[in-house]
RNA sequence: GGAGAGGUAGUCAAGCGGUCGAAGACGGCGGUUUGCUAAACCGUUGUAGGGCCAAAAGCUCUACCGUGGGUUCAAAUCCCACCCUCUCCGCCA
């Protein structure tokens, strides 16, 4: 949700920062609504006020038995009453119009973001090691899965349809391990707070991490419930103290999670993203956290930082890119990727999308924060990061440790996990 | 899933058509008293949206008693639906 007063204070302003993600977004019609909610509203609470005076001189009349004159009243107040309903129904009518308008308005970018329109145009920050040097005939990770008799493609398949995965064996060993490993790591090394969510949620939920309205399509739904599949453990972690105000010494609030992510990927049609790429429900470890204002542009750096810790620690070749305006999410000011390279595709690909969404989830959920004893409570920012998405990790794993004769090293930190330090046929 | 009991301000809790502009208590904040602390006493106490104002301060209005509808001149209070909590039963890991 945008910010109202920002808006109303200079429209143009926010319009043009809009149009810095999408040429085509605008604020439509939002001036004029706004100002016939105001009228509307001056209109309806004079005639409350009115009634309400009306009402204390009625019971006035009553205690002292003077029935004639109250009947007199009532009579006069039954119009007032009407158009009392009248306005109210258009009240509700312009604000649910509003409403709309606003709940389909994106997060306007930060002013550090490039502008542009083209994904292409991310802007590298840093690269961490190197491509390994495979001077083989390498296999793709579906190949080696197969090989190595980690994962089972055709029987996920029958059990579930395409874009399932089935990890046996080594292959569900290494993946738990990865699993585990990723969530202890940022409990022990750099503190968050550990949870396991549920993995339906409400509506209200969905709306407050902004996959909806706007990105219904995208998720998976349980009509008889009324309820939404986990597509990120943001939407969960995201709503954890929606409604609430917190205190400003509670602040920075630092969540991990973990949850299997279930994802519609609808209009995504095969090509190369075969494999582990692209599914249906894939693991993942999310980083949340709660901040004061001021501090959220330095917790975005510490939230990468901490993503990053991952991938140093599995020492794989990855990169840190800063997205273009045009490719951000709907919710985000900001967006750093981490991108791990995947051989069997020459490019790298990504394994972590961190974000600021500043005040915009906080608005949409009432999640706030004191910042003084007795102070107005203002609204907290929220980050989200993945730390990190595993099924793309396993990949990069495979095809990057592969070795010449078709076995794959196991990175060290995942040796206890997985029970052994290579994986052979 | 069935039966019952509940959901009222930061917390506990009274109120069950019109002096509710929500009692009372606790907590919080400010003060008086005090060698210091405690106690006692006095005062104060939420959120959101309008209006007046150049703006702040201030004044003022409206809304909020689980959520959404309805009845009524008037709803915390009556009616309907839903959500949540607790107890018991059923079912299950």
């Amino acid at each position: 949700m945008l910010d109202l007063k920002a808006i109303r204070a200079n429209p143009a302003a926010m319009e043009e920062r809009l149009k810095r993600r999408d040429p085509s977004l605008s604020l439509g019609n939002f001036p004029q609504l706004d100002a016939e909610r105001r009228q509307i509203i001056q209109k309806v609470e004079s005639l409350k006020h009115q009634r309400n005076e009306a009402s204390e001189q009625i019971a006035a009349l009553k205690r002292a038995r003077q029935a004639d004159e109250a009947q007199q009243l009532i009579a006069q107040m039954g119009q007032i009453a009407a158009q009392i309903k009248e306005l109210d129904a258009e009240l509700s009518q312009t604000d649910s119009a509003i409403g709309q308008l606003l709940s389909r308005l994106p997060n306007p970018p930060h002013d550090s973001v490039p502008v542009s329109y083209d994904k292409a145009d991310k802007v590298v920050i840093r690269e961490y090691g190197q491509k390994p040097q495979l001077d083989f005939a390498y296999l793709n990770h579906v190949e080696l899965g197969k090989r190595l008799k980690m994962l089972d493609f055709e029987r996920a398949a029958r059990i579930a349809g395409a874009r399932f995965a089935l990890y046996k064996g080594l292959g569900a060993r290494l993946e738990m391990a990865l699993i585990q490993f990723m969530f202890q790591y940022q409990i022990t090394q750099n503190g968050y707070t550990p949870i396991l969510p549920p993995h339906l949620g409400n509506r209200q939920s969905f709306y407050t991490s902004s996959q909806l309205p706007k990105f219904a399509e995208d998720d998976y739904y349980v009509e008889r419930d009324d309820l939404y599949l986990n597509p990120t453990a943001e939407v969960m972690l995201c709503n954890l103290h929606r409604g609430e105000i917190l205190e400003a010494e509670e602040l920075p609030i630092n969540y991990v999670a973990y949850t299997a992510c279930f994802r519609r990927e609808a209009g995504a049609a095969g090509g190369e993203e075969r494999g582990l790429i692209r599914m249906h429900q894939f693991n993942k470890v999310e980083l949340f956290k709660f901040v004061h204002p001021k501090d959220s542009y330095q917790e975005l750096e510490n939230l990468v930082q901490d993503a990053e810790d991952i991938l140093q620690a599995l020492q794989l070749h990855y990169r840190v890119v800063l997205l273009p305006t045009g490719d951000l999410g709907f919710q985000a000011s900001k967006t750093y990727d981490l991108e791990v390279w995947l051989p069997s595709q020459g490019r790298y690909y990504e394994v972590s999308s961190c974000s600021n969404c500043e005040a915009f989830q906080g608005r949409r959920g009432e999640i706030r924060y004191r910042p003084a004893p007795g102070a107005k409570p203002e609204f907290v920012h929220t980050l989200n990061g993945s730390g990190l998405a595993t099924s793309r990790l396993f990949a990069a794993i495979l095809e990057n440790n592969q070795r010449p004769d078709g076995s794959v090293v196991v990175p060290a930190v995942l040796h206890d996990g997985v029970g052994t330090d290579v994986i052979a046929g």
